[in-house]
DNA sequence: AACTATTTATAAGA
DNA sequence: TTCTTATAAATAGTT
C-alpha cells in the first residue's frame, strides 16, 4: 500500500515534471528507467507493462485508424506479438514496411540470389553447348568447317591421351623393372649373408637346417 | 481546462472501473475506443498516443531487458518505427522473429533459392568435370583404364565426325551433280525449242537474228 | 491474481 | 504545432 520503495525517493510535487524544468528522469519521484535486476520483479513488471503496451497499441490503431505491428521478446526469449485488426498478417505488414522504406531488406537479397542463379545457369548452358559439341551431338547440325575443327580437336585430344597412356605404361614398366632389380639386389645381399653364415657354420661344424629354412621362407629358387 | 467534452459522460467515481463491476469501456468516464472521425483531432491524438506508445515501448525494453520492435503506419500512410536499443536492426529482429515462430516467411523462400542454386551448381560441376575429361586436362591425373575409355570415346567421336563430314560432302557432291544435270536438262529443253523455232523459221523463211541473240543471251556453246 | 497509492498519459483547451 | 491542466489510466509495491 505504500508505494515508495521502488520509486526514486525525492520531492513529488504534482506537476513538477511538466514544467520543463525537470528533465532528469532519475529524480522527481519517477520510476527510474533502467534494467530491473531482481528477476521476480522484472518478470512482474514485464507482464504488467506488456499488457499496458498492447492495450495502448490496440487503442492507437483503432482510434487513429493506424496499422501497427508490435513484436516483443521477453528477456527469457519468449515471443509476444500484436498487430492492428486491419493488418492481415505479419508477413504482409513486413512487406508493406519494406515497400515503404525502400530498404529492400529481403528484396535485395532475392535480387542477388536471382542474379547468382542466372550467372550459374548461363555458365551451365555454355558448358552444355561445348559438351554437346565435343560429343558430336546428332541433333546438332554442324557446318563443314566446324566439323573440320571438331575433327582436329578430337585428334589432338586422342594424341594427348595416347602419349599419356604411353607415359603411364612406361612408368609402370620402369616400376616393374625397378622392382625386379631391387629383388635381385636383395637376393644378392641375402646370398652373401648366407655364404657368410655357411662359412661360420663350417668353421663351427653345426647343422644346416637353419639356412634351408631361410630359403623356403623367402621363396627363393 | 475542462476535460469532459471528448470523454464519455457519466459517473466518474474513482475506483469504479477497478472493482470489476464495470467492464464496459464506453461508460465509466473513459475515452471511447473507436475511430476518431474528426481528422484534426485524429491526427492530434495520433501524435500524442504515438509518442506515449514509443515511450512505453522504450521503457519496457529497458526495464525488463526485452527486445522489441514497433512498426506503425499512420492513417495517411506515414511510417514510424521503434526498436529496442539492444536490437541491431529491423532486419535482424524480423529474422529472429522468423526463427522463433518457425513461420519461415522468407526463410522458406531462401531455402528454395539455395536449393535451386545448389542444384544448378552441381550440374555445372558435373559438366565441368566431363568437359575436362573430354578435353584431356593436363592437371587431371587419369588411370590407365580411364585413359583407355577416353581414347575409346574420342575414337568414337572422331568416327562420328568423319562420317558426318562424308555425309555432308556427299550431299554437296550430290547437290552439284544435280545442278549439273538440271542445267543439262535445261539446255536440252532449250535446244529442242530452238530446233522447233528454226524449223518454223525455215518454213516461213524469216531472219535468223532472233535465234542467234537467244544463244548469246543464254551463254550456251 | 488483486489492491491502491502514486505516477504517468492524455483530451481538451489555450 | 506546442503547452497546460484536469482527469483518466497505468503501474509499483504490496498482499
Amino acid at each position: 500500500m505504500m508505494c515508495i520503495k521502488n520509486r526514486t525517493e525525492g520531492h513529488a510535487l504534482p506537476g513538477c515534471c511538466r514544467s520543463g524544468a525537470c528533465t532528469d528522469l532519475n529524480s522527481c519521484g519517477r520510476t527510474e528507467i533502467k534494467r530491473i535486476e531482481n528477476p521476480t520483479q522484472r518478470q512482474s513488471t514485464f507482464y504488467k507493462r506488456r499488457d499496458g503496451l498492447f492495450k495502448k497499441a490496440r487503442e492507437l490503431s483503432i482510434l487513429c485508424d493506424a496499422d501497427l505491428l508490435l513484436l516483443l521478446f521477453s528477456s527469457s526469449g519468449k515471443l509476444y506479438h500484436f498487430h492492428a485488426p486491419s493488418v492481415p498478417s505479419v508477413k504482409d505488414f513486413i512487406e508493406r514496411y519494406e515497400m515503404a522504406t525502400n530498404t529492400k531488406i529481403w528484396k535485395d537479397y532475392h535480387l542477388e540470389r536471382n542474379a547468382e542463379i542466372e550467372k550459374v545457369e548461363k555458365l551451365c548452358e555454355l558448358m552444355e553447348k561445348e559438351l554437346r559439341f565435343m560429343k558430336v551431338d546428332d541433333t546438332e547440325h554442324y557446318t563443314l568447317p566446324t566439323l573440320d575443327m571438331l575433327e582436329h580437336n578430337l585428334e589432338a585430344a586422342i594424341s594427348k591421351v595416347r602419349s599419356e597412356k604411353e607415359r603411364k605404361m612406361g612408368g609402370e614398366i620402369n616400376f616393374l623393372e625397378n622392382m625386379v632389380r631391387d629383388k635381385q639386389e636383395e637376393r644378392f645381399g641375402l646370398s652373401e649373408k648366407l655364404a657368410q653364415v655357411q662359412t661360420l657354420k663350417n668353421m663351427g661344424g653345426g647343422s644346416t637346417s637353419f639356412s634351408h629354412g631361410l630359403d623356403l621362407k623367402l621363396g627363393f629358387n
